[in-house]
DNA sequence: ACCTTAGTTGTCCAATAAGACTACTTTGCT
DNA sequence: AGCAAAGTAGTCTTATTGGACAACTAAGGT
């Protein structure tokens, strides 16, 4: 199921009217610099793949419905070690970084 | 300049010894459960590409060479934002993450 | 219209990262 | 051997996450 509240100015609808739309220069160069704000929306990407609410990736990964919210919205700045429980404990999957140097 | 303090163990000498060797099998199985480990030679490595000393990445992160340090060998948590700082800031790179799922 | 489930938001406290500073160790150079 | 630079480690304060809980809103089903 994938609901949606519709009051909620997604994120990405924010972006689209704050910094400019997909393929901008301006959008481009935030994409780039910014991507934590990706950071959010690939967990929720990845949960809802995997079937699962909110609550009970939270209960996989040892935390609250609460707290996965706010990190699929972006509205808290997670530790790298959260990210990796939330990831493998709770979405049974495997985190993947690299470094680009321009 | 690669310097190597010889009396510390380094880290990937610490998990051949506590894990066992690459290729083993409970080797490959603590790398993808906890890749949290490499996100400090990742760090590392890219600044020893671009020429970096701890103390020059650290003044152009905003934060000190001790912190870096720090990071570079896992004594610290990390912070998703702190991360990307570091990232974009220092190194004049790009963080890019992704999610396997299995 | 009602009920249940999913998701969002606010507040609070304890744990811990960020940041600054100092001191120490190691390395490389002369 | 002596010096300077690079890196490591400890301590302290402040800022902020992590985590828990409760209350609220939205969506879907009956």
């Amino acid at each position: 199921m994938t609901v949606k509240n519709k009051n909620l100015k997604s994120l990405d609808q924010f972006i689209d009217e704050e910094i400019g739309e997909k393929g901008s220069k301006k959008r481009d160069r935030f994409e780039n610099e910014y991507d934590a704000f990706r950071i959010g929306a690939l967990i929720q990407q990845a949960r809802e793949q995997k079937g699962l609410t909110q609550q009970q990736l939270a209960e996989l990964a040892g935390t609250n419905k609460s707290y996965i919210s706010k990190v699929e919205r972006n509205l808290k700045d997670i530790r790298f070690s959260t990210l990796q429980r939330i990831i493998n404990e709770g979405l049974g999957g495997q985190l993947n970084i690299s470094i680009n140097l321009e």
